[in-house]
DNA sequence: TTGTACGCGTTATCAA
DNA sequence: TTGATAACGCGTACAA
């Protein structure tokens, strides 16, 4: 590994001037076939790798595309994380990512950082930045936002219809013979966890059903926070036949709390969940869930920065939720 | 958004010169307390964000460290990156992930695309990059290796005795009652697999248990393998009355598997896997594993670097692989 | 303590 | 088609 090349060396090497070999690099204009090959040679030789830096001061354009996710090691974004990196694959424009963990300060030190490395493009997924904030960085930058709408950038937003998402899956379970069935929610600060709830209410609204509050639980989205509350919801006596929880990872939880009681799935208590995480296919029983196509969206968001780059408008493809049915429920014992 | 303000800007708006603009950012020398604070109010007026390309070629160093991993929505390397993301925060340093996929190309690619970003350290995750690559990018840049033994490298690799692991875990099996072992072992190409491989023999050597070729089967370290395998073994009609995954995604799949058959976790058959994943501790019953402390390693890493980064040597704290004893495995029915 | 001048590696403008 | 030359935004000797 020689300490690094600079263009001017392999220009000077290849006896021409350092405009010609940043005019082979970039295919910015015609050059004689003769000297392309001689500079191509040296760069081989030398091992040449262009300074993105350089070019990146030069040119204004640093081929980066800021993806600020909030939790990198979440199974839940990873997929879409995935999904970026497939899309952004072969563009010449590769993935920054940093995680802002819901945490507004450490999302906007996490937006700074991407903006001071001059990023091309932006990614955002969730968080709780203020939307103005996004509207003022999307000014300068293409911007698309996954699982969150902001007011004013529409078109750059994907998000999915998390009530119709909750209303199918309750009606699932209803259409299964439960008439009790409990919810499990996500942190009410959470657009998503709410969206879910009221599609929980509207489907027993619908089925002429009456909401207790006595039937849901609060939790954060995380697995204990789904033991917790299947615990509370089993040790209540509530007659519930069916649980649904806001996201896989409190259906986890819940799962081992009802083994931990002795109730069986889906004998006992129907158990469904929300997003299909990788894993949700493997559990025991394999977990019916509403599907988050969150490798889509990622591949879509990248493709639309990829098109913003070039000028053109944002596109997002429609995305939808889907009800994967596996195991995990079934029809109310006795119904 | 302003369109990037400069350092120049912001010197004459402060009626001051760059470079004292600079230093007060950079903190390289005193400067007149009331220039400081004129200059950090200009700078908060104009929201001054300093340009890391341009600083980056300017001083040669660009503050970002470089993590090749495999795969970022991997649940094994999340909490790698994860440890690495806390190990650095506050440092002023930032990780710049890419993934490799265990493709030779990919990874090279990837680490091209780390050295043309100038960064300033490297931590790799596992990977099939030649030991030579890695010691050549050793020379010119702070190197952390996680999960594989680099010759030449030893002081700055970070592996854990996986030959032990799974003799531990093995012999757990054993001590249980077990006579009869299974074993899903996972690609022969990967080092681990095969220190794993020989853990099991080793275990079953010591206990003075034959090997049976026909109670090994080999998988691919992702879930599906894992389902397949286990469901090999069951036909086959082998007498074991336990299995020995070599990861836990491969246990996943085996718990499927057995459930698909009838076969009660671990009432009919002890299942055991390795990696102790986020996961595993809400998998039903508990799965009985081998805990890798991926987050330390990664903080490790990160800690590691930032010290080479100051100049000191590279030191790696000594971590080990932890037995985690849940409720998958149990007494041999009968013993 | 401060400012000037120069360099970092590359692209872009302009002549030739 | 090619080559000087000037930016790009910042850090840093050096001189003051």
């Amino acid at each position: 590994m020689e300490p690094n090349v600079t263009l001017s060396e392999v220009a000077r090497l290849a006896g021409v001037s350092a405009s010609t070999v940043s005019r082979i690099l970039n295919g910015t204009a015609n050059v004689d076939p003769q000297k392309r090959e001689t500079v191509t040679r040296v760069m081989a030789q030398l091992n040449y790798r262009p300074n993105v830096l350089a070019r990146g001061l030069a040119s204004g354009r640093t081929m980066g595309v800021g993806v600020l996710t909030q939790d990198i090691s979440s199974p839940f974004y990873g997929e879409a994380l995935r999904g970026i990196e497939r899309g952004l694959a072969g563009s010449g424009y590769h993935p920054i990512f940093t995680s802002g963990h819901w945490r507004l300060e450490e999302e906007l030190g996490a937006i700074d950082d991407l903006l001071s490395r001059r990023v091309d493009a932006f990614i955002v997924l969730g968080g709780v930045v203020p939307s103005g904030k996004l509207r003022e960085v999307a000014q300068g930058t293409p911007l698309v936002v996954l699982g969150r709408e902001v007011p004013g950038l529409e078109r750059q937003c994907l998000r999915l219809d998390n009530f119709a998402g909750a209303h199918a899956a309750t009606c699932h379970l209803l259409e299964l013979g439960h008439r009790s069935v409990a919810h499990i929610a996500g942190v009410p600060s959470h657009r998503d966890a709410l969206d879910r709830l009221e599609g929980y209410r509207a489907a027993l609204d619908d089925a002429g059903l009456a909401y207790d509050p006595g039937l849901v639980q609060e939790g954060d989205f995380m697995e204990p926070s789904g033991f917790l509350a299947a615990t509370r919801l089993v040790e209540s006596r509530s007659l519930f036949t069916a649980i649904f929880a806001a996201n896989d990872q409190m259906a986890y939880g819940a799962r081992l709390a009802l083994f931990r009681k002795g109730l069986r799935v889906p004998d006992d208590v129907s158990l469904m969940g929300f997003d299909d995480l990788p894993g949700s296919a493997y559990t025991t029983p394999p977990l019916t869930t509403v599907r988050q196509p969150t490798h889509d969206m990622g591949r879509a968001a990248a493709t639309c920065v990829l098109g913003m780059l070039r000028g053109e408008e944002a596109t997002l493809p429609p995305l939808g939720l889907q009800l994967v049915i596996r195991e995990s429920t079934a029809r109310r014992p006795g119904a």
